[in-house]
DNA sequence: ACCTGAACACCGTTCAAGT
DNA sequence: ACCTGAACACCGTTCAAGT
């Protein structure tokens, strides 16, 4: 009955894997280091054990996100919708690696793998048509995924809009196409959550 | 010399302008309830009477930013240039209205006036292309609004680049012209603010 | 109409000490 | 190597009570 002493010892991955998890239940707002702690049974100092403060393992979380950005050779569209996808896997993904990633900005993989796919299309000025398309990813991403997250408490004013949803996958894919100058290729559907 | 009684009433007008005042000192992420009572004299429950809570003040501030967008009627590239501006006006001002605009995204005055410039180039899709064009907007400002500030505390791996900001808007100018379906205008250096 | 005072349930972070 | 316990300096918010 009494208290057991908790044997369970962790590693940088185990934590990281356990804060994304409740990242995915919880949200930005409330994923506290102290919160962290407790899903993982361990006292809140345990955490800076691994991580030195809480910026530094909210950026290893925006890095795991962003690591699952598929990077085989595909057409601008194509890449953009993976990156989309990959900030759409975890709830406010995409505000978290937005608000993680402005130190990083001209080495991501991100960015690579669509200034990639905008040279095997002959476009020319890769380099910053590659950064304002992410630019304008992050910033689509961030604001569909916090109108979901509104949407789903029904905190937002009425709107008379049939599918919001289907007005937000045609403005991505204008958006996109029209950065990378090039002829849209048919839109898929993306499995998107608040 | 006793401390006394502080006979200063205020208004919903005086918190949000010592609240903005505060926003571009310190930045978002210091800007809390008690420091901006403290700006005030006054004590944190004080600001319950004007505001319901913190979420309803940081709307508040993000309508002031926006308010100060033009609304002449100019072309696609100026407005857009105009919204960017406006963001820059303060500290953070485009992660504050990043994410305090997802409730109000169409009717926003900023999506608007970029329509109104769009129709009157005679471009297709109008609806969705200024949505886009704001998308990017928002997402580009708070990257470059973040970089601002890092880079002013030398917190940022060190870079080859001979001018990042001269870079950054050469991306925006190319991002607004080729979702505004039109050839650029000569650009223009922007007042930005760290 | 506008504010104080006190309280409640939280935060991130540090650091000695334990095992 | 990894964690506890205790502390420090903070948060947003509520609510009775004052003027």
């Amino acid at each position: 009955m009494s208290p057991e002493p908790n044997p369970a010892r962790h590693d940088r991955d185990s934590v990281a894997r356990s804060a994304l998890a409740l990242l995915d239940e919880v949200g930005l707002a409330d994923l506290s280091m102290r919160r962290i702690a407790a899903g993982l049974d361990v006292q809140p100092s345990a955490l800076y054990w691994h991580f030195a403060n809480k910026q530094e393992l909210l950026a290893e979380l925006a890095d795991r996100i962003t690591a699952t950005i598929p990077s085989e050779p595909t057409d601008v569209v194509a890449t953009a919708r993976g990156i989309r996808d990959a900030l759409f896997t975890y709830r406010d993904g995409a505000e978290l690696v937005l608000s993680t990633y402005a130190l990083q900005l001209g080495s991501s993989q991100a960015q690579t793998a669509l200034a990639d796919a905008l040279r095997a299309q002959g476009a020319a000025d890769v380099e910053d048509r590659s950064a304002a398309i992410l630019h304008f990813v992050l910033g689509h991403a961030t604001l569909v995924q916090q109108r979901m997250h509104a949407d789903s408490h029904g905190a937002l004013p009425e709107t008379d809009d049939v599918d919001v949803t289907a007005g937000l996958d045609r403005v991505f894919d204008l958006g996109v196409t029209a950065l990378a100058g090039v002829i849209s290729a048919p839109p898929t559907p993306p499995r998107a959550r608040a």
